[in-house]
RNA sequence: GCCCCCGUAGCUCAAUGGAUAGAGCAACGGCCUUCUAAGCCGCAGGUUGAGGGUUCGAGUCCUUCCGGGGGCGCCA
């Protein structure tokens, strides 16, 4: 937010350094000094005084820089709008005049309003990859991680200034599929699914169709006559599968919509498998892939051997069984470049779990072997799971899992209870309304403020424990900002230079405000969500310590002024935070 | 056998290679006739799994171990 005056510095530093014969750095870093109560920007000389040592200087590097910063110091004088520059250890802190900098970090939340912190359009177009599920199957916790991540990555790259486009890819057919319709030709036919728990009634079929294969001797053969006559477009096979495929995708649709989340896109494995199998033959032809088929085999690309690796690295892909059907990595070749046809991309990103690493770079391999020149423009981005207790992975087969539904249920469910305790003469629509937006945003934030490398374990306790630093905690701090503006009235006062000598927590609660803008670039460039959540946090903390710390509607005319200003500032930046997030933001609570 | 990820406070997790490694939970002690206590304050808690290396500087990068998880020819 301070780019120019780092900028003009910047400038003023390396002319002092070449003045003093003193290495130049390339680039300079600029951060935060630890905070003391006053609020500023810091560079250091330890690089600079480095390459000196490095050619051949006689210095000890931590002396020299603190050498070079008292140089710099005493021959700075002192910028303008700052109050003062000093030298330690290394360091050179520049601290602001902190009124002048308070009114343009108040003005630029307040003035930007919803779009304080949004990058510019850079004018890239980038597809995300997510969510993913098989059709004729519930939807269980284990499936929240990469629709939560792919959401919010979404929604942090278009904050960011790039354009993005939002792709499902729904494993809508293969034998698990087939499995579904034999049990419910056999056992269910004429049903329709119920009005709502569409994907529990869906699951609990699919888990019965596993237990009712188990013990018929003639199912196997069923099934596999019943997948000829789909492969062969049967009519009746076909409309039943379409029916049924729509019931599962209204089902995720109810969940998504609970979750708000949509998509652009959207792609499913039956369109891939038209033209996977010619894409197979192509391979075949062009001599990367080797067709085993004659002596019963499947068709396979042995990648290490035709780039010439010694040691296992890509190993062998196999894109086609034995009986001429093709695998989902054959599917994956047609889906890469299909994405690229459809949009002019400039980037293609799989948010898929990270036991598909090795298939994502035989994929991406392949293509490049085929002769593909887009392949440094897909990026897979994987995550860790989320398992039960006991490191038990959740399971539709297995049937351990938790569903989706229950869990929203249930989290609402809680938040209604602990509203009815903390705020009993709520209005019964509005506490609906609250325990909504408070149980989905307690269930989102868990997952969204892990690293994605980290394995999450599911227990019901912690994910409904909605206190600490949890999604209720930031709520609840808008949800206080909110009181305060409405109780105040009016419009805001005009632009301010805080006249009062600023309390330790307004200035941190200005300075988390200013940091906003490039939290956001750093969460795009690095795909992090927990950048976004830390930020809200401590956002949300930072306020809170404000409103124990500093009256606003009590304090004289001239400090409410300015403190209402910093209020609607800090609800700004928390809001768009959340926004981000796609956590929802109550009005009252 | 080859490859990937994780290991930080009692527990769950943070920490663009940068200054004194921080939060929450749990425990203990305070703060509601004062802007909503889903809050705030205090107290305590650490050989960052171990060794070696790179660097002015390592929880972070490289390397060797140890412990845990995962992936590796016809599931997705």
């Amino acid at each position: 937010m301070f780019d120019q005056e780092q900028k003009q510095i910047e400038e003023k530093i390396k002319e002092l350094l070449q003045s003093h014969n003193i290495p130049v750095e390339e680039e300079f870093k600029w951060a935060s000094i630890p905070f003391s109560g006053e609020w500023g920007t810091s560079t250091s000389f330890f690089q600079t005084a480095a390459q000196e040592a490095r050619s051949g200087k006689q210095v000890k590097v931590p002396l020299r820089a603190q050498e070079i910063a008292e140089i710099v110091r005493d021959h700075f004088g002192l910028p303008e709008r700052f109050s003062r520059v000093e030298a330690v250890r290394g360091y050179l802190n520049l601290y602001y005049q902190t009124g002048e900098f308070s009114r343009r970090v108040v003005d630029t939340a307040v003035q930007q309003g919803a779009d304080f912190g949004r990058g510019q359009k850079q004018n890239q177009l980038v597809m995300i990859e997510f969510s993913q599920p098989n059709t004729h199957k519930a939807m269980h916790v284990g499936h929240m991680r990469t629709m939560l991540l792919g959401d919010v990555v979404a929604n942090i790259l278009e904050f960011s200034g790039v354009d993005v486009v939002r792709a499902n890819y729904f494993g809508d057919f293969g034998r698990d599929v087939i499995k579904w319709m034999w049990n419910f030709q056999k056992r269910h036919a004429g049903e329709r699914p119920p009005a709502s728990n569409v994907t529990r009634w869906m699951g609990d079929l699919y888990a019965e169709s596993t237990r009712m294969l188990a013990e018929d001797p003639e199912g196997e053969a069923e099934i596999l006559e019943m997948f000829a006559r789909w492969e062969a477009k049967d009519p009746e096979i076909r409309d039943m599968w379409r029916e049924t495929r729509q019931w599962s995708l209204d089902g995720f649709n109810e969940i998504y919509e609970r979750f708000n989340i949509r998509f652009d896109q959207l792609y499913y494995e039956s369109q891939m498998e038209e033209f996977a199998k010619d894409a197979v033959l192509e391979l075949i032809e062009s001599g990367i892939a080797v067709d085993e088929r004659h002596k019963g085999g499947p068709v396979i690309i042995k990648l290490d051997e035709l780039l010439g690796l010694e040691d296992e690295t890509y190993r062998v892909l196999v894109l086609m069984r034995s009986d001429s059907t093709t695998l989902y990595s054959a599917w994956d070749l047609v889906l890469a470049k299909k994405k690229f046809e459809d949009y002019p991309l400039d980037r293609s990103i799989y948010v898929v779990d990270v036991r598909q690493s090795l298939h994502f770079k035989q994929v991406f391999k392949t293509l490049e072997l085929a002769g593909w020149d887009k392949t440094d423009k897909v990026f897979h981005l994987p995550y860790e799971i989320v398992n039960l207790p006991g490191n038990v992975t959740m399971s539709s087969r297995e049937g351990t899992v938790v569903l989706l539904e229950d869990l929203i249920k249930e989290a609402i469910q809680r938040a209604y209870e602990v509203s009815l305790e903390r705020n009993p003469q709520l209005d019964e629509k509005t506490r609906l309304e609250v325990a909504e937006a408070v149980g989905i945003g307690a269930i989102k934030y868990p997952l969204l403020a892990r690293d994605n490398t980290k394995l999450a374990t599911f227990d019901w306790e912690s994910a409904l424990d909605f206190n600490g630093h949890a999604a209720p905690y930031i709520q609840y701090a808008f949800v206080r900002t909110n009181s305060l503006l409405k109780r105040a009235g009016g419009p805001l006062a005009e632009s301010i230079i805080p006249r009062h000598e600023l309390e330790t927590k307004e200035v941190e609660l200005i300075e988390k405000i200013s940091e906003w803008p490039q939290v956001v670039q750093r969460a795009a460039k690095e795909f992090k969500t927990l950048e976004i959540t830390n930020h809200a946090y401590h956002l949300a903390r930072a306020f809170n310590e404000f409103y124990n710390t500093c009256p606003v509607l009590k304090a004289d005319a001239e400090v409410r002024d300015f403190r209402l200003r910093l209020v609607a500032a800090a609800q700004q930046a928390i809001h768009n935070s959340l926004e981000v997030l796609n956590i929802p933001v109550p009005e009252v609570m």
